[in-house]
RNA sequence: CGCGGGAUAGAGCAGUCCGGUAGCUCGUCGGGCUCAUAACCCGGAGGUCGGGGGUUCAAAUCCCUCUCCCGCAA
């Protein structure tokens, strides 16, 4: 019951970030094949981990392939025998190569979670919210062989709330890409897209991000400090020392001013503060100490001597 | 066999090295004080010290073992 004007789409993607996107594409056109990364050793235990897309895939009877590399012939030809008009790609992890890139008609579409040419890069999402930004979005582009420099096709803007986590706009921007892919298509498949070039001078990049992000320069003023730890939570969350401890800190707000000296950390009644590089503090919400469990500011205190 | 930290009262922790009455802070309950406070004072309840085995006159503590939690690394 296929509808006539139904799409033959190849799906790469591999994290939970892609997953809205795979479940509209198979309602809603003909997904015929999935690539994904290679399943890979997760957690203490180090148990072979399938990738989420992987799941979906297989629980609606997609082919799925794996391939370590996409630069040799084998790819190629899986992908040409689909024959697919269409390739869709969302954090899939992987450079495609520009023969890749020409097979199908209409191309590769990528979508990406900015609003290029801001973020090009593969952490868009946390440094949004680490460089302070207001608004961000989702960008569908035409994908050419540079990293996120290709034409702009549909962008939708997504407000980025006061106190909001990385881990939650990922989930708002998750299903708008869905929704913005969809307006994608729906022009395509009417001729009204239109290509839009990037202005490359206006872009910035947000490379991948790692542990060695995760300490917090207390010199840096207060706002800039709450923004590293909503944009690093949940991964890699940001991280202190402090009663010769290293805690993660999972959450703060902003709070009033204090003539302590930046990185002095002091409790007021059952809440926690440190004091920051513009003579304001951050209070301390939820913290994580080495080897513990998450617990609040106040449950913190109980155990530790601050002052 | 990747490396390491941890499990003690409702919560967070100390005590373990060196075996000998179960502690601290917070909460909770009762009372007091105050115009007032996430304040202060007095008093009480609450723990088979993660499970099992062993050593010992005696184990939270030493030995063996199991389960679960967490950090790092991948």
């Amino acid at each position: 019951f296929r509808k006539r004007n139904d799409m033959k789409v190849i799906f790469m993607g591999t994290p939970e970030f892609a997953l809205p996107t795979l479940e509209y594409l198979i309602q809603n056109e003909d997904v015929k094949a999935v690539f994904t990364q290679p399943d890979k050793p997760k957690g203490r235990k180090a148990v072979l981990t399938a990738p989420p897309v992987k799941e979906m895939a297989l629980m609606h009877s997609i082919p799925v392939y794996q391939p370590n590399t996409l630069k040799d012939d084998r790819a190629e030809e899986i992908i040409k025998s689909y024959n697919p008009d269409l390739l869709v790609v969302i954090a899939y992890g992987k450079i495609l190569p520009q023969s890749i890139l020409e097979i199908p008609p209409f191309g590769a579409i990528n979508i990406h979670a900015s609003l290029l040419p801001k973020l090009r890069g593969a952490a868009p999402i946390q440094w949004s919210i680490i460089n302070g930004d207001k608004v961000t979005g989702i960008t569908t582009m035409q994908m050419d062989k540079g990293l996120d420099t290709g034409d702009i096709l549909v962008q939708d803007e997504c407000e980025i709330k006061e106190d909001e986590t990385s881990g939650e706009l990922h989930n708002r921007l998750a299903k708008l890409g869905a929704i913005t892919l969809m307006k994608t298509l729906e022009k395509i498949k009417k001729g009204t897209i239109e290509k839009v070039k990037q202005d490359d001078t206006k872009h910035t990049i947000a490379p991948i991000l790692s542990k060695s992000c995760s300490p917090i320069d207390w010199a840096e003023p207060s706002n800039k400090v709450h923004d590293k730890v909503r944009g690093l939570n949940p991964w890699p969350s940001a991280c202190t020392v402090l009663c010769g401890k290293n805690v993660k800190l999972h959450k703060t707000a902003i709070a009033g001013e204090t003539d302590k000296k930046a990185g002095s950390v002091y409790k007021d009644g059952c809440r926690i503060y440190a004091a920051c590089g513009d003579g304001r503090a951050v209070e301390i919400l939820e913290i994580q100490p080495e080897g513990s469990r998450r617990m609040t500011g106040a449950e913190f205190i109980c155990g530790h001597n601050i002052d």
